[in-house]
DNA sequence: AATTCATTCAAACGATTGTTTGATACGATC
DNA sequence: GATCGTATCAAACAATCGTTTGAATGAATT
């Protein structure tokens, strides 16, 4: 019998699966064509090794998550022109930021994004090289962006007040169940356009009213 | 010659900061008791295992920075019963909350806390457990004194953006060199006074603007 | 001086790591 | 129908992992 998807993607999901849930180095190999239903040596047949491995399970994902954001930011700044007016909302340009990393977590993708914020904080410095070159471009555009709706804020401050953002995004796609813990169950990530909406609200509130201090 | 320090101290030392450099399993037994100056086989014979030496190298740092903590927060509260107030402000009690750790990382623990930022997004599920453990006091602590700065919010609400925070913090910690890195050298941690002002402001406005909303 | 105890040491343990090899099977191309 | 290139396979590779062992060390105690 034939699989339904070539082993090559086989690879992919099942990699992205067990990196996410057990780490870069707690992943071997072994379970990973196991899972996949491959043998040993496919991953280094298909990929190299396994480090090409990791960047391909990145670069499959990342790119149409950042290309969403653009989008999502290229509408944003229509409808404000069309609008009349002159320069949109932050909470508007924060949530074309957001939306898609935390849509990306609802989807197909899911264990990705646990598995992209994991990166974040990995002690291998190629990926996180690979990372910088992966959002060069969205860090660019909505850093104009933030500039045009924030025409008083200095370049540092919101060069600032996006990293805190990444990291309150990122902290909550990879540890909402440590929150749900904590709260005893009170908060949980079951409705996620809520979280959005939270995220939107606090780091949108954030950055207007941490700017004059 | 009988080196200044112990043994044991000198494995802790070389683990914290192998272990922020180059993550848990990235640390090996043998180049952490190279470090060290030690023998392979010290660090089984005075902690047991590589596991029992990361809980140790976390509870070394993790008491003392939750006292100073809690310290701080006993001092926001008495002083503002003094000026005769009934409530602290947000910015007081997040600055309570927030400068032990940004100024563990200032002084000799300053691996440290690259390493229980790490952890946060660690895939070894015994070790956030054991990190909830011992921020389960600081949590209820600073969760009343922030219930009691912001009497009209939800304690849903504040769940969350202690959530946020507490990942804008981390992520602060960790990846500022990132930062560094994206701003082409426009933001630094140099003076981190600085950022722990900016990052007070801005989860501040965050909490108290995120909720009317 | 003899003994006890904690510590350090070199050496090896079995297990697992990522990777490579050479043979085998399958389909398309000439 | 022979040939070529892709893909999969079992098997072994060398290296490293955390851990254990048993002897050697040295200072403190009896």
């Amino acid at each position: 019998m034939t699989p339904a998807q070539p082993t090559r993607d086989r690879l992919l999901d099942a990699a992205e699966r067990l990196f996410a849930e057990h780490g870069f180095d707690g992943a071997s190999m072994r379970t990973i064509t196991a899972d996949a239903g491959a043998n040993l040596a496919a991953v280094n047949y298909h990929f190299g090794s396994k480090s090409a491995l990791i960047h391909e399970v990145f670069g499959r994902r990342l790119a149409p998550m950042n290309v969403a954001r653009l989008q999502l930011l290229d509408a944003v700044l229509e409808e404000t022109a069309q609008r009349g007016e002159d320069r949109p909302t932050p909470r508007a340009v924060l949530r074309a930021f957001l939306a898609p990393a935390l849509s990306l977590g609802r989807q197909e993708g899911r264990e990705f994004f646990v598995l992209i914020a994991r990166a974040h904080s990995s002690p291998h410095p190629e990926l996180q090289a690979h990372i910088v070159n992966q959002f060069a471009e969205v860090a660019v555009r909505f850093g104009a962006a933030l500039q045009l709706a924030l025409p008083s804020a200095a370049r540092e401050d919101l060069f600032w007040s996006m990293h805190f953002t990444v990291g309150a995004l990122c902290h909550t796609v990879v540890n909402t169940q440590l929150l749900t813990l904590m709260s005893e169950g009170l908060c949980t990530d079951v409705d996620e356009d809520a979280v959005l909406e939270r995220l939107v609200a606090f780091v949108a509130a954030g950055m207007e009213g941490g700017l004059d201090s």
